[in-house]
DNA sequence: CTAAACTTTCAGTAATTATTGAAAGTTTGT
DNA sequence: ACAAACTTTCAATAATTACTGAAAGTTTAG
């Protein structure tokens, strides 16, 4: 398949976009994401709402949600009135972020009501059992995820990730 | 914190139903498998309707679905007219199923199109160049993750787990 | 074959979530 | 201090997604 530059770029904004669920964000954020991701310079919010057809205010709300997610931050060009906004360029680094926040925002607060739930006085019932049963092996399970994946992701390099990957290859 | 039951399981169903977006499922569908993982005997579509309080519609589409999922599955008890459904018992099973599917319907499809999108000719601009290199990165990026996810998680015991844990500490 | 027992489908509706746009707020230059 | 240039907020509205319930469909027993 051949693309033209438009083409292709309409296609991973949309993608990237769609995607958004997946690592938890809305369409707008991912979006607004992916268009920085792949320019050239700093964007001003002028720009990012003409270009992804969006609303003065929903841009500034997405805008400021990727930067409390610490993956957009603001760039102030000298003589410039304007605010213009930038991305992590970096996917190793943008991925740390991502999986940092996640951790932060969603995994660990289930973590921790599996283990209260999990903690509950045994009454000797097999409902009680299975409750305390399943809820601790899940429990165990995404403790175990939470901390594969930071440390993962925590690297600096990617020299470790290069050496798993062999390892269970 | 001590709970009894009855709250526990509330709470239990309630959080691991709310966490369903983190793996791409609706609420009804992650209520109604949490249900079947902490229950002690096989459910039927009644018992399911009147415990997380849905209607019969919304219960046996979201059965079907954690069926094509790979982890609910039909029971036949003899004698019994009804249906009965139970879930996987085991989480890394379960985890396996899951990361499974969302490999397939998720993340394939994208990986395919960050390929199409990095193979455009390189007409020479800056912005093209651009293009280019970060979807590339982001293609490398999403297969490694990808494949990662898959071997870790295909092990049939989790002695590998164990091990890369040590490793990583 | 018929009826009872059960499951599925799907059009309508409800609930949730995202978006707009205009008013209010802020910052900067003179 | 004022006004221009810009950003933020938020109530109203739109878009999306989930849920209901009754009708249609299916299976089983007699």
């Amino acid at each position: 398949m051949e693309m033209e530059y438009q083409e292709a770029k309409d296609k991973f904004i949309s993608t990237w976009g769609s995607l958004g669920t997946l690592w938890g964000i809305n369409k707008a954020m991912a979006q607004i994401q992916s268009l920085l991701f792949i320019s050239t310079k700093p964007l001003s919010m002028e720009e990012i709402m003409k270009e992804l057809k969006i609303s003065r205010g929903n841009t500034s709300m997405n805008l400021r949600q990727l930067m409390d997610w610490g993956i957009v931050t603001k760039e102030l060009i000298p003589g410039e009135r304007k605010e213009f906004f930038t991305t992590e360029k970096d996917v190793q680094e943008l991925a740390r972020h991502i999986a940092k926040e996640r951790s932060r925002r969603e995994i660990k607060p289930v973590i921790k009501i599996l283990k209260d739930v999990s903690s509950i006085k045994d009454d000797g019932t097999e409902k009680t059992k299975e409750l305390i049963k399943q809820t601790k092996a899940l429990h165990d399970l995404a403790e175990t995820a939470d901390a594969m994946m930071n440390k993962i992701v925590n690297q600096e390099q990617n020299w470790i990730t290069k050496s798993l990957l062999k390892l269970i290859k």
